[in-house]
DNA sequence: GTCTATATGGGGATAGAC
DNA sequence: GTCTATCCCCATATAGAC
């Protein structure tokens, strides 16, 4: 197998990993033992965990820019690309009650550990709150639209959390309904001028 | 320095590196060291790591009850005893920026270890969500007070989600404000019958 | 109740054979 | 490129003196 196989296979398998049990939680024999490698084989293509996370950071980035992208093809408006970011919560609902999301628990775990990456992972965070952002400003709500993406990027995160806590998929559907009537409502300011509604 | 004394001030040291730490990263040397104590005399007050863990729980529970309690004193309308509730994130907003929701994030940690204690956790976050139900149900809410409550409880999740991520204060003020807004809207619709607003 | 000393195991990381 | 063997450190946990 050549050495790039290899070490994607890596990076695949510790992405999931991470995600499912937590970065700390896993170790290089989780890891190892997922890809059939031996423990110090694993040295040859990485030479400390922190590589691997960064390369597993790296690949959840290049995702979520290809994920945002493909977006911006499919929709005609944003609307309709808006909401398929809070449509997220439905397509993926089983990982997130098993595990949470993926972005906003590492940001979470990475920010305690005081880790060096842990702007990197908020990084994610930011490509989802840049291109929210761009999304309100072409519905004609540009002096509001990083408020708009933080708010509704806030409420993924709530019903993420809350979701994982209690295990309950009537509750993330109900959320998402309520967060597809906030954006009519947002819409629907877009093109009156007059009453523009709260967050 | 009397046994339960001691057993006191270690479950104290323990619940703020929890929170600040979190619960795997932080050692028994840690907490050892916090209070000023051998690692070796550890094990007379507590026999294993998991039980440092449930006192803490317990701890936090008792807090949170006493403070919902307090609630229950002090304001006189279920819409002031909301309130307070969403004001913690104003009042927290250093610490949850520094280290997030100290429910939220203890939540999310023992359920990705598969802790045992992981319902035990989220058994806090339960004590908001049934209290706020019960506030709602006395603004006449009755039929939807629980989904009431996980909206409220999923917002401040939420903000505390992207107040640790992007260290973001004004982001905070900004969030609690429309809280606020949404909640006088809860109120009013609980006086007319006509057109409850959506969550 | 508190200490020091120590056992035990796991996880990160390295060396060197193949 | 992959393996086995090994080192070292740290953390949980125990034993026994004081």
């Amino acid at each position: 197998m050549g050495a790039s196989d290899t070490r994607r296979q890596i990076v695949e398998a510790a992405d999931r990993l991470f995600y499912e049990r937590g970065f700390e939680a896993t170790s290089f024999a989780d890891i190892a033992e997922a890809v059939g490698l031996s423990r110090g084989n694993f040295y040859y293509h990485f030479k400390a965990k922190d590589e691997i996370l960064a390369a597993v950071i790296e690949r959840r980035a290049a995702k979520t820019h290809a994920m945002l992208r493909e977006w911006e093809g499919a929709s005609e408006s944003a609307r309709e690309r808006i909401r398929a970011f809070v449509h997220i919560l439905i397509a993926n609902k089983t990982m997130i009650m098993a595990h949470g999301c993926p972005v906003g628990t590492l940001c979470s775990e990475l920010a305690r550990l005081e880790h060096v990456a842990k702007n990197d992972a908020s990084g994610i965070l930011s490509l989802f709150r840049d291109w929210l952002a761009r999304q309100f400003a072409a519905l004609g709500r540009q002096a509001e639209a990083d408020a708009l993406a933080l708010h509704i990027l806030m409420r993924s995160q709530g019903v993420a959390a809350l979701a994982a806590a209690f295990r309950d998929e009537e509750f993330i559907r109900r959320e998402v309904e309520a967060m597809e009537a906030w954006l009519e409502n947002q819409c629907a300011a877009a093109s009156s001028l007059k009453s523009r509604p709260r967050l």
